[in-house]
DNA sequence: GTCGTGACTAGCC
DNA sequence: CGGCTAGCCACGA
C-alpha cells in the first residue's frame, strides 16, 4: 500500500467511471477536492498500481484530445473505441455525452 | 529542505 | 482557429 493519499483519491474516483464513459483530468481532480490538481492526477495514474481495476483509459484531457497513456496513446484509443467511444484524429467525438458526472461526496 | 519533472488547463497572441 | 506561454499540484532525488 505505498501509496499517497493524492494517488489513493485519484484511483478512487477513476475506478467510478462505468464502462463506456469518460472523464477529464480536471474533473477528477475537481472530484478529489483538488481543481487544480489535473497534473497530479495525471502523475497518479501514470503509476496505475490497479492497472485492469482503475479505467486510467478512459480518462482524457479537457480539450477532448486523449492525452498521454502508459501503454501508448494508440492502445488508449483502441481501448475506448471498443468501449464504444468514437475517436477521430485521436479526438473524442461527442464527448459531452460521453462524459461522466461525477459525486461531491468528497466535498 | 530545495530543485526539477510530469498522462494537465486556461489564457494570450 | 491554431500555436505558445505561464500557472498549479504532487512526488522523487
Amino acid at each position: 500500500m505505498n501509496i499517497s493519499k493524492l494517488q489513493d483519491s485519484v484511483y478512487l474516483a477513476t475506478g467510478k467511471i462505468p464502462k463506456g464513459k469518460l472523464a477529464t483530468y480536471g474533473q477528477i481532480a475537481r472530484a478529489i477536492g483538488k481543481p487544480r490538481a489535473a497534473r497530479a492526477v495525471g502523475s497518479a495514474l501514470r503509476k496505475n498500481p490497479f492497472a485492469p481495476k482503475v479505467p486510467c483509459h478512459r480518462v482524457i484531457r479537457s480539450d477532448g484530445e486523449i492525452g498521454q497513456y502508459a501503454g501508448g496513446q494508440k492502445k488508449k484509443i483502441a481501448m475506448l473505441k471498443k468501449e464504444g467511444i468514437k475517436i477521430r484524429d485521436g479526438k473524442a467525438i461527442n464527448l459531452d455525452q460521453k462524459l461522466y458526472c461525477f459525486k461531491r461526496s468528497f466535498l
